[in-house]
RNA sequence: GGAGGUAUAGCUCAGCUGGUUAGAGCAUUCGCUUGACGUGCGAAAGGUCUUGGGUUCGAAUCCCUAUGCCUCCACCA
């Protein structure tokens, strides 16, 4: 038959070509015939600013395993696909493109701003599509949604009135983070913390009624401004007295009280601590609780207010300078000290968040949470690992408010509506609203919600809901959920109470957590490092199942790994060892069809053998599969087609396709093209275009591996017995070519050898393999050689001997004899004290009793050669 | 400050609910144009499983303690 393949696997050659005909057949699409049951991911949307990154290029790869092996389990099977608006993400990036036109937000307009959006939307939301496609994603593309179409939007519509008129969404003024670049709020998840240096500057605060001062301490001298009270511990002995009194504000002159509340700790600073609600959460929480009055003295962009001449329009930080240089002037600056502290940043711009008191939208969590924690507790819901259930349950106890209002245009905009007329304000899913009492057209709300509000609806809203739609009754609640666990709070717990609000069911069952993709150095990749490396050019370079396979292998949930050459480069060389086997098999493969060895006359030993070792690996990587280990599975499957099938049943299986007068010959041409193609449909999921590619070549039945029915173990194509006899050949066979390779004998050069054993019969049957990969010249089951001339190998079924009279060192030889019996016999004496052990054998399962005894007989069968090896040498 | 993870060969990691002679890949060393593959074949060397206790007939595995590294949450003016 002609060379099928080419010498090296090269993928760009195939795996385009692949995807579409897998697209263009529809077999991504569920098969809703019958009432298979049915398998359901929905897609953690990427960004439509996003590129591919290693982190979806993880998670997606992750997902196509699972859905790929569940498809070819027979389940109807629906990965759903799609993308986020990502509001502030997005808006930034846009922002930041008319910003280099020399255009603003407000020069173009919320119209023209929004016609913008959509345009970036259309070109680049795209993109992430086609990279994940180029991964080879077996998602249902007809399906593909957008948090922002009109489905996911008429859902977020109707959870935004359901919740208000619940009573569970409300308005409020509260002190939020607020970003003065992005001139938005930014939720508590969204503030990431950072050291900063800085200063302590100490301060007085003269008593009104010129009995002295009290000192105290702080970082932000120019909120200063908006102090509305000084505030002490009330245990704090030192300053017993001072409640209740005044102290005027310096610089401002205001007359502030002092008041005593228990979030000042006596053992920090001076144990004074100035209150300023406006631009402090804490202090924000003592003014309520004492009823201070709430002065902001920062605009939106965090300069000074008006109120203020004598700094209004300063930046923050120019207002510190100022303030802190006029303090000093006056004698109320008594010293400062260097300090680092932490600082909240903006996640999106890097800018300090300036805490803001406004009015804000919020959605009251404790009502939610709790069936949220029960549905966790009680198993319906399950972390895969289990730990991460932990975070979940330490964010859900401790859950505050959410706020989730945004000061930005691309978003679904907040469907509530203000009278300017007589201030009346109602929440309705219409577009346009009139006022129920003036008849006037009302205003809408101008702010749009967070990104995750529409997120968390994501498993029911792409499926139609608020409709009932027939997917939704097949895919809901949907089966696994594949993410990171650097989004459980954003984003899993919110789907999670959202699911069980609006739909009365949990949204998934199991939540698959992996980690992050680090690079060599086991760093974070990030922009900034310029550590990241890039999906698609590994995938150019090395091919998309290169990097499935990188990614998937030695991968345990959970679990952060690191990228590097190496691992690429080997994926790709294990690619190239599958199609060379292919290669090889196709050479010799003169069969037209592959039957089913239970079928075939003349299975040979070493049929059964890799027959028998193909059940346990079928076994081992669909269990793995079931309980999310797709590392461990994959390594089983990487193990037994390089070592099992490659390096041995290949090996022992030329000899018969060599032969073409061979009676079992096309008995091993089957079990070759049946155990070979059974192995791709198992690493079909992981490699889905090498598969399939090769798959192709061979004799089958079906249009594609994909459709193709998952292998399943066979007992009658079971074979212990001869599994377990073709081992002990394989022993041997590895021991001589160790004693070879020690003494540096060529392999080219044959050797005769004697072997000694119990199973004669067997190895008399696999003199081929003796010959062939041991590099026997005879194999002989007589005495007729001359024991002092040969070198003596012991194995636990045979002993060998090799005359070699001009290799033979006998003084090396005879302390090699003397060391393997002194291991073999600590080995021994080890087992034989463990089993004379009463403990042991009373306490131990018979199992591992047995175990033991079978060991030390395998030992003692091993002493037994080497003895008498070294009787016939050395006596 | 609170919580969690992790510590196994030079490097990256497996080792599931305790019983293996503690494994793999890469790197290293040695030997090979063996009629698929040098992106390969055959072999070797390399580990007191972080410390100290405990449970057990038996611990890399379970519990406690210490230490290192990582992450998340909270945030002290």
């Amino acid at each position: 038959m002609a060379e099928l393949l080419e010498k090296n696997y090269d993928p760009k050659s195939f795996e385009d070509r692949i995807y579409q005909n897998w697209c263009e057949k529809g077999y991504f699409k569920p098969d809703t015939v019958g009432d298979k049951p049915s398998f359901t991911i929905v897609i953690p949307p990427p960004n439509i600013t996003g590129q591919l990154h290693m982190g979806h290029a993880l998670d997606n790869t992750l997902q196509d395993i699972l859905v790929r092996y569940k498809r070819m389990r027979g389940f109807c099977t629906l990965w759903l696909p799609g993308t986020d608006h990502a509001s502030i993400a997005t808006e930034a990036k846009i922002v930041e493109a008319m910003r280099k036109e020399g255009l603003s937000k407000e020069d173009v307009g919320r119209e023209g701003f929004l016609e913008r959006a959509w345009k970036w939307k259309e070109q680049y939301g795209g993109r992430i599509i086609s990279q994940l496609k180029k991964m080879g994603s077996s998602c249902d593309w007809s399906r593909e949604r957008f948090t922002m179409d009109e489905g996911c939007s008429k859902a977020v519509k109707e959870v935004f009135v359901r919740l208000y008129e619940k009573g569970l969404i409300y308005r409020g003024e509260r002190i939020i983070n607020w970003c003065p670049h992005c001139l938005t709020s930014i939720s508590d998840a969204e503030v990431e913390y950072e050291d900063q240096a800085g200063h302590f500057w100490h301060l007085r605060y003269p008593f009104k009624d010129g009995s002295g001062y009290l000192e105290l301490a702080t970082t932000r001298p120019e909120t200063l401004l908006g102090d509305t009270a000084v505030a002490v511990n009330p245990k704090d002995e030192r300053y017993k007295d001072a409640v209740g009194k005044t102290v005027i504000l310096p610089l401002v002159g205001r007359e502030i009280p002092v008041v005593a509340d228990d979030y000042v700790e006596m053992d920090f600073g001076t144990g004074v601590v100035k209150i300023t609600p406006a631009h402090d959460p804490n202090d924000f929480e003592v003014g309520k609780r004492h009823d201070l009055p709430i002065i902001n003295c920062m605009t939106e962009d965090a300069k000074i207010t008006e109120e203020f001449p004598a700094y209004a329009g300063m930046d923050r930080y120019a207002a510190r300078k100022a303030i802190v240089a006029d303090l000093e002037k006056e004698g109320f600056l008594i010293k400062t000290e260097d300090y680092s502290h932490n600082v909240g940043t903006c996640y999106r711009c890097g800018t300090t968040v300036e805490p803001r008191v406004s009015m804000q939208w919020f959605v009251k969590m404790e009502p939610l949470a709790k069936p949220a924690i029960e549905a966790v507790e009680s198993g319906d819901i399950r972390f895969i690992p289990d730990r991460f259930s932990k975070n979940y349950f330490h964010w859900m106890r401790n859950i505050r408010d959410w706020c989730i209002s945004r000061q930005l245009w691309w978003g679904h905009r907040i469907p509530a509506f203000f009278c300017d007329d007589c201030g009346e304000m109602i929440v309705t899913k219409e577009n346009h609203a009139e006022c129920p009492h003036c008849h006037k057209p009302m205003r809408q709300d101008p702010d749009t919600l967070d990104t995750w509000f529409s997120s968390a609806l994501w498993p029911f809203s792409t499926l139609g809901w608020p409709e009932e739609t027939e997917d939704l009754k097949r895919f809901y609640p949907t089966s696994t959920l594949v993410t990171g666990y650097d989004i459980i709070t954003f984003w899993v717990s919110r789907m999670i109470f959202s699911g069980l609000e609006y739909m009365g069911e949990k949204p998934f069952h199991d939540v698959l957590i992996h980690g992050l993709v680090r690079d060599a150095k086991g760093r974070k990749m990030s922009k900034s490092l310029g550590n990241g490396i890039d999906p698609l050019l590994i995938i150019d370079q090395y091919g998309a199942d290169a990097l499935r396979f990188a990614l998937a292998s030695n991968n345990s949930p959970g679990n952060d790994m690191r990228f590097s050459d190496e691992r690429i480069e080997s994926a790709r060389n294990f690619a190239n060892k599958i199609w060379n086997a292919a290669r090889y098999i196709l050479m010799n493969l003169k069969v037209k069809t592959v039957s089913d060895p239970a079928t075939l006359s003349g299975l040979a030993i070493e049929d059964k053998w890799v027959l028998t070792k193909f059940n346990r690996v079928c076994r081992e990587v669909s269990e793995n599969l079931d309980r999310y280990e797709l590392g461990v599975a994959l390594a089983k499957l990487y193990d037994f087609i390089w070592d099992v099938f490659c390096d041995w049943y290949i090996e022992l299986v030329k000899p018969r396709l060599f032969d073409e007068d061979c009676p079992t010959r096309d008995a091993a041409q089957n079990t070759l093209a049946f155990v070979f193609t059974s192995t791709l449909k198992l690493l079909h999921p992981f490699m889905p275009f090498i598969t399939e590619e090769i798959w192709q070549k061979f004799p089958h039945e079906g249009e594609s591996i994909m459709i193709s029915a998952w292998p399943e173990a066979r007992e009658d194509l079971n074979f212990p017995a001869e599994e377990e006899s073709l081992e002990k050949i394989i022993a041997v066979i590895v021991a001589i070519r160790n004693r070879r390779n020690e003494m540096n004998v060529p392999a080219s050069k044959k050797v005769p050898i004697y072997i000694e054993t119990e199973a004669q019969k067997d190895f008399e049957e696999s003199t081929a393999f003796l010959m062939r990969l041991a590099g026997a010249g005879e194999v002989h089951f007589d005495r007729d050689f001359d024991p002092e001339k040969s070198v003596a190998i012991a194995t636990d079924a045979a002993s060998v001997f090799i005359p070699l009279l001009e290799l033979l060192d006998p003084v090396a030889e005879k302390a090699r004899l003397e060391s393997e019996k002194e291991k073999t016999l600590c080995e021994i004496e080890r087992i034989v004290a463990k089993l004379s052990n009463e403990q042991f054998v009373s306490k131990a399962p018979e199992k591992v009793v047995n175990g033991e005894k079978d060991k030390l007989k395998a030992y003692q069968n091993a002493l037994e050669n080497i003895l008498s090896t070294y009787q016939k040498l050395f006596s």
